[in-house]
DNA sequence: GTGTGTGAACTGTTTCACAGCG
DNA sequence: CGCTGTGAAACAGTTCACACAC
């Protein structure tokens, strides 16, 4: 999951996108040029809608705050869609961005195709172990670390991707801010600290794994192992649980963790 | 980011803990667990929310659904509390995991140390490609497909992860779920469709760059001086209503199509 | 005194349901 | 008619502010 930060703090009201629309213009975006791919002209909002992952009242109502942009009775115009979403997302534009820390996952992140196709240009690779600085990775030259700021400038980036183990995280990020980055995607399990006007976004891989684990451990939880009606009358916790339950608790010292 | 599915339908009242905070749980967990490994014996909820990048009230809230863990006037028990949310999340037992795809991402993912520490244990790697099969990745011997079934049964694998290319997400996730992993991590950019009481979490990268950009765009505001790289799309045939602008900001050079 | 725990107010998001345009 | 666009209602999440336990 990723956290913004440094957003209009809610004031501005007119013209303002909601965050959680935003997050989902992207999806659309995905999946109509899924749609334009296949060359198809028109879609609804049903069918939209399905294809994104959502049900069509929330798209709807997405799409109400760009403007009107579908057609009564018939739909949405596909290829104008992709237009303008793209162009709410500032997508119509080139966007330079560098990646900090070419381990495994600044490699895959590299040679991610999602990124080149959405109007993300690789501009560098940067790590700290001279021992890269030359090789290529996905066709582009690993550069060492001293030369970041240099780089930054030099390609107009404001775009950082931290790749780093986490104990590196907060002196990159000081690094490519100083340079000039305004916007920080940030893969290090760290809390960043950034001042006033940078945004910051985060994706935790083993976050999302634990709420997987939260989830699932409820489903084996309670009822028997079986599980598949539809109704969930039951409810979840009852028995291994706590919570204030009334006159239970006070296992105070319990088992500790490793 | 990533969006959770089959959760419960808002029926259940009383107990649930609140998505939005179970979310947050895993962030609270990182930073006790840091604290206690600096040997911290108890933190205010003032602390530990600026170690976790929230604010202390949010933080107050959500461990008032996990219980009355707190001691008021002095604050938390740091290992105390590392081991009630790790059992909230679920993470004192063993949860073996599949990575399904061993590409760059793949590869990345079964070297990320923050899965074995939070319980995640990678059962097996798989992969389509044949050649990769028996080749060690983060240690562990690649495995081909043809096996998933097998593998998911013999190690009683519930959380299944895929890293594969978006044309195959569909068709793996159908056989992982058919072999019977009822919670799915989804890196490939496509929306899957499961049946009910499988959880789907995904997370798309090049999505939290897009929300970036919208964001950035947005800082960069009226002097924009750089130019579009893609032409218009075709615009619909019927004429648009545009929505109002409040005359200030200005509106983009409507460089549609014409 | 200090900092938790929590009702109450508030802000943001989703869903409903239907008017009205094509 | 069918499907969009949108107020209004319902719901979820956040923030406030303070009583009260330690």
């Amino acid at each position: 999951m990723a956290t913004g930060r440094n957003h209009r703090p809610a004031t501005t009201r007119s013209r303002g996108i909601p965050e959680a629309t935003v997050a989902r213009l992207p999806l659309y975006l995905r999946a109509l040029t899924a749609l334009s791919e296949r060359s198809v002209p028109t879609v609804s909002s049903e069918e939209l809608a399905a294809a994104a992952g959502v049900n069509s009242a929330k798209l709807r109502k997405d799409f109400s705050y760009l403007g009107s942009y579908g057609t009564r009775g018939v739909g949405y115009d596909v290829e104008y869609l992709v237009y303008q979403i793209s162009r709410e997302l500032g997508l119509t534009q080139d966007w330079p961005v560098v990646i900090v820390g070419i381990g495994n996952l600044g490699a895959a992140l590299a040679n991610y195709g999602g990124f080149a196709s959405r109007g993300f240009r690789v501009a560098a690779l940067i790590d700290a172990d001279a021992s890269l600085a030359g090789k290529p990775v996905a066709g582009i030259d690993v550069q060492h670390t001293d030369r970041l700021e240099q780089i930054i400038e030099e390609s107009g980036v404001s775009i950082g991707v931290i790749a780093t183990p986490a104990g590196s995280a907060q002196q990159v990020c000081d690094r490519l801010v100083a340079a000039g980055v305004t916007s920080i995607l940030n893969f290090a399990p760290t809390v960043l600290s950034v001042p006033e006007g940078v945004d910051v976004r985060k994706v935790d891989l083993s976050i999302e794994l634990q709420i997987l684990a939260f989830h699932e451990q409820r489903k084996a939880g309670e009822d028997a192992p079986e599980e598949d009606t539809a109704p969930p009358a039951a409810p979840p916790a009852a028995a291994v649980t706590k919570r204030p339950e009334p006159g239970s608790d006070g296992d105070r010292p319990a088992v500790m963790p490793a």
